[in-house]
This record gives structure tokens, C-alpha cells and sequence, in this order.
DNA sequence: CGACCGCATGATACATTATAACATGCTTTT
DNA sequence: AAAAGCATGTTATAATGTATCATGCGGTCG
């Protein structure tokens, strides 16, 4: 679906302890440019950066607090429409069961809308749901009910908190 | 998984036509009773029963608005109280995506909590998502993410609503 | 050119959803 | 009776999300 062969190696769903956020976040807003070009204003492309800059699901009042914008903040209405837009396009993704938003650092197209939820840090990893696609799509069929998206929020404790706990 | 058969003919989705919803209703509170017993309180079963008397999904204040409490309304923590209670027990689901509530009309332990969501007309089904938590179950252990629960919203239309466009 | 259109933004106000905090009352336990 | 546990009642407020209308900017079409 994509030149680049498998180099992501399995989407790697918590970043590693020495993962590169920097690059791999540069890489995404590349993407994204390249995607859609004059249509991802200096607005919407700032926060999409906010969203990248996080590893963690940001509200969208937290989107309003970092917002650099010479000193005041932007209204509220001002972010939910470039996440709107941001959403439409793939670029970023509602965690619906917390109000919040994620950048999608996965090209758009390849993914697949499944998240691991952390309960206890509130991380979120997005990996490739396809096979609960599937099953979604499956279930919807046998339901006669009309496929459009399908989301999957699987809550419980990343690797780390696991471990800690 | 249960002791009854295949009385429910494979989970009907969408209520038929004909459906006497009074009756499954009437049979779900009552489930809900023998399980609680005593604490299914009158407020708890209050708001149980709006859930249930609704085929769809209804807000925490449209819950506050229908309740019918001697001409005064109930407060919202009041609603939210009792509907975290029902949640906790699994007699109810929140619809993360709508920020709505839905009566769980399976018995405990046999919903999967796999929704179909029409974006039309608001109808929410619950369906067996046995195959689809399976599937959430080995995505979170692939990656060492310690499973606790899925939860999964299909969006798209309804067979009534797909057949109207 | 200049009127017009489409679209994104800027700004104000408001609607909706959810929780905090504390007092009351009832039942069980000691 | 005193204390503890739990659900309820009450008030206030936090957090999240939208509606609406004015403004500005870049095309495009007469």
C-alpha cells in the first residue's frame, strides 16, 4: 500500500525505552505535508505538532494551553476544527473513551484504528487492527448492517505499568 | 458458556419488527433484580428501567429529563451515580463515541460489548463480539499490554436506514 | 479590473457532559 | 448508643464541545 517494504517492524506499539520521538515525529508531519498540501494550514499543521510533540492522547483544552500563538490562546472552536479536519483525513484519531486525541504516526491508510488504552499512565498505542477489522466487518455483514469504520479501544496496563504494578 | 441452549436465535442485532420490547424489557430488569438484589436500589432500577424502556442509547440528561421523580428532577450526579453503578455490573454500556447509555439486554457475562452504531437514526445494537475480543485479546498480548477489556463501535447504518438511502 | 464564491480563520457566546464536595439519613456492626 | 459504611440529596463548578456570525484571503469568472 506503500514504496517503503516492512520497515517498520510490526507497528512497534509502545515507543521503545531509546526510541527517537524527534525523527519519528518529523517523519509523520513530513508525511502529512506531503499529503496534503496547502490544505494543512499553519493551523491545523500546529496541532497536529502539539499532537506529535505527545505521546500521550491530548484533550483538546490541553491542545488550547500549549498553543503558541504570541501570547494569547486560540478559542476552543479554533482546535476542534483542525482536529476535525485532522481526524477526516486520518492524521489523528479520537480516543473516544477519554475525550482525547492521538496523532496517527502510521502512514494514512495503514492504520487500522486499534488503540491499547494504559488505565494506570494513559498511554495510548495505536497497532494494526486487521484482523479485528475483519471481525468487525464480519459481524457487521451478519447483522445486515452497513460497514463505514469500526474503532477498538482495548483498555488495561502497558508493558511498563505491568511491570510496575 | 451458559446453560440455555440457542434460545436467542444468534443475538438479533436490530429488534424485528414485531419485536415486543415491553416483554424483553420486563425480562432484563428482572435478571437484573435476582443479580443485584438488594442493591438495585429504587434509583438504580429507576434509571435501569428508562434505559431499558429506550431503544436507544440515551444521554445522562436525557435520563435526568425523563426521570420522574414528583415533579422535581433528579440531580445529575444522581443519574451519573446509578449509571456507573449499572456500568460496573455490566447491565450497562457506555457509548463512548455518542457519550450515551445503553440497557445490556444479554445476560451478565454472555455480552461482548461489540456495538453497531447507525449513524442515521442513533439505533444502537449490541452484538457477540466473542471473535473480535479474541482477536483484541491476542493484539494487547502480542503486545505484552496486560488485557483487561475491549471495547468495540462500529459505525455505519442500520439495515432500516441502509435501505431508506 | 471588480464582483463573487469558497474556504479557513477569529471571536463571542452558549450548550452539553461530567465531577467535586459536603450534608443527610438509613442500616449494620461493635 | 457510638461508629462505620453506603446510598442519597444538594449545590456548585469543571471539562468538553458547538453555533453563529464577522473577517480575510485566494481563486475565478463576468
Amino acid at each position: 500500500m506503500r514504496n517503503e517494504p516492512a520497515q517498520r517492524p510490526a507497528p512497534a506499539p509502545f515507543p521503545a525505552a531509546g526510541h527517537d520521538h524527534r525523527a519519528c515525529a518529523d517523519e509523520a508531519l513530513a508525511r502529512a505535508d506531503e499529503a496534503c498540501g496547502a490544505q494543512l494550514t499553519d493551523n491545523r499543521r500546529a496541532v497536529l505538532r502539539l499532537l506529535l510533540q505527545s505521546h500521550r492522547p491530548l484533550g483538546a483544552y490541553e491542545l488550547v494551553k500549549r498553543f503558541d500563538w504570541g501570547g494569547r490562546r486560540p478559542a476552543p472552536a479554533q482546535i476542534y476544527r483542525a482536529l476535525r479536519f485532522l481526524e477526516s483525513l486520518g492524521l489523528a484519531h479520537r480516543i473516544a473513551s477519554r475525550n482525547a486525541y492521538l496523532a496517527c504516526y502510521a502512514a494514512p491508510g495503514e492504520c487500522a484504528q486499534a488503540f491499547l488504552v494504559c488505565e494506570r499512565c494513559g498511554a495510548v498505542a495505536e497497532c494494526a487492527g486487521g484482523a479485528l477489522e475483519q471481525a468487525a466487518r464480519a459481524l457487521a455483514r451478519a447483522a445486515r448492517f452497513e460497514f463505514r469504520a469500526s474503532a477498538v479501544e482495548i483498555a488495561g496496563r502497558c508493558p511498563d505499568c505491568a511491570a510496575a504494578a
